[in-house]
Order: structure tokens, then C-alpha cells, then sequence
DNA sequence: GTTGACCTTCACGCCGGTGTCAACTTCTAC
DNA sequence: GTAGAAGTTGACACCGGCGTGAAGGTCAAC
């Protein structure tokens, strides 16, 4: 499929998709012409890499990752056991993120219960 | 206190607590040469500030919430009905984000467990 | 009077993402 | 087979928002 029908399938902007390509995180293959081709696997590749972004991950990273998670539909290859060290770090980073948030959203609560309903 | 005894109690930067101040998010007194003077509540403060921040709170937002937090110790005070329902969507960006993360680091322990221990 | 903490100001960095544009390719309809 | 619409391309610049860097000066404690 070409980049419109990859932009509608995931959510993600043409543009998005270009920037991810541009970070490496992306390779599809070129028509005779020049547009890009994706193939199905690059919905699931999108998704992880928005889903990882989301946790905060850099492009950086992810492109490092990403050659490691060979998505055969359910989940993912052989791995590279020198990145493991940094999975854990980012692994555990999210988890404080998580705790960071929860506080937060307590915080919000507490606010929002404390809040005289109308005046 | 001065901004310094400050940074070193919150290990916020001294640059962004003046950065905090001039975003109107702290409003420290200021002695009769000009130095910042700080409280122990500002140290409360800057806490809900970071926390609240790293919950993705832009700080034009905590600028409007924190007046409704009069920190009396435990809690918050009088409130601000008119922030509620921007609270509430703020709070439910933070379950989202919350289920992102949950959801980015199955998929971080998921390529760790696959990974063949060393090679 | 030197040293370290603090002051203001202006500019810059990062980084994921967007705007825009002319030129090209592909599709659709006749 | 041709016109026009729709889709795509690369390139370059720019944005928002949370900071940080550095210059050049003031203040206070010893």
C-alpha cells in the first residue's frame, strides 16, 4: 500500500510517516517511481512505534529497537541481547513515568473532590 | 530561603525555578537586594509543579490550578469550579497515557523475555 | 577585597511534528 | 488518449514548550 492508505489504517499523519522514515525507522520499498510501498507488517511496525513513543522512547532508540521485534503477527524475534541493558532502563523509566502519573492524577482527584460542585 | 537552599530541597535547577517564576508559577518574595525569598510551602509547591508537569500539565494550566491548592499540609483548600471540567479532561489524558505506558512496556518486557540471554 | 551565591537578559537547544510548494505519478471518466 | 483530479515526492523552514548557557553585574560573609 502507498502512504495515504498506511496515514488512514494507522491514525498517523503522511507527514508523521515520512519524519519516521527519515529517523530510520521506517524502510519501504519504492515503486518504479518513487512512491513508498508498505506491506501489512508496517501497520503493526507504526503502531509499536507510536505506542513507544508515547512512553517516551527517542526515535533514536526505537530505531535501535526495532530490528528486534520481527512482528510475526502475534509477537516478536530473536532480540539483541546487547540492547537489554537499555530495555531495562527505558522498562524502568516507564514504570517511575507510571508512578509520576498516578500521583499526579491523585493530585488532580483530590482537586476535583475537593471542589465546592457549583457556586 | 534563597533560590539556591531551594533547588537543593527540590532538585529542581535554580534555572527553572526562576523559569517557574517568570511562567508565574511561583511568586516568591523578593529581599530588599533583590533576592528570591522562598517558604517551605514553596518547596510543596515545586513538588506538585514537577509532578504535575511529568504528568504533561503544561505550565499554563498548573499556572490557572495551583491557586486552588492552598497547601495546608495534607491537603488542598477552597477550589476552583470553573477548572473542573478542564481538570476532569486532564485527569483522563493521564488514564490514557497511563495505559500507554502500561501497554509500551508489556511490549519492552516482551522483547526482554524473548531475547536470548547472551549470545 | 575576594569569593561564592545571586541577579537580569538574550539567545539557543532539543525533538517530535507540521506547513507549504512545485513537480511528478496514478487513477477516473469520457 | 486525453484531461483533470487525487495522490505522492523531496526540500526547506518553522513551531511549541521545557528548559539551558553564558555574559556581565550586584550582594554579602569572611
Amino acid at each position: 500500500m502507498r502512504i495515504g492508505e498506511l496515514a488512514r489504517r494507522t491514525g498517523v499523519s503522511e507527514r508523521s510517516l515520512r519524519y519516521y522514515e527519515e529517523q530510520g525507522l521506517l524502510a519501504p520499498t519504492r515503486s518504479a517511481s518513487g512512491y513508498r510501498q508498505f506491506t501489512d507488517e508496517h501497520v503493526t511496525t507504526v503502531r509499536g512505534i507510536r505506542s513507544l513513543l508515547a512512553a517516551g522512547l527517542s526515535t533514536a532508540i526505537i530505531g535501535e529497537l526495532l530490528p528486534c521485534m520481527v512482528d510475526t503477527g502475534a509477537g516478536l524475534a530473536p532480540g539483541c541481547p546487547e540492547l537489554v541493558p537499555e530495555l531495562e532502563r527505558e522498562r524502568d523509566r516507564i514504570t517511575a513515568a507510571i508512578d509520576e502519573l498516578v500521583t499526579a492524577r491523585a493530585l488532580l482527584e483530590q482537586v476535583i473532590a475537593n471542589t465546592p460542585a457549583a457556586v
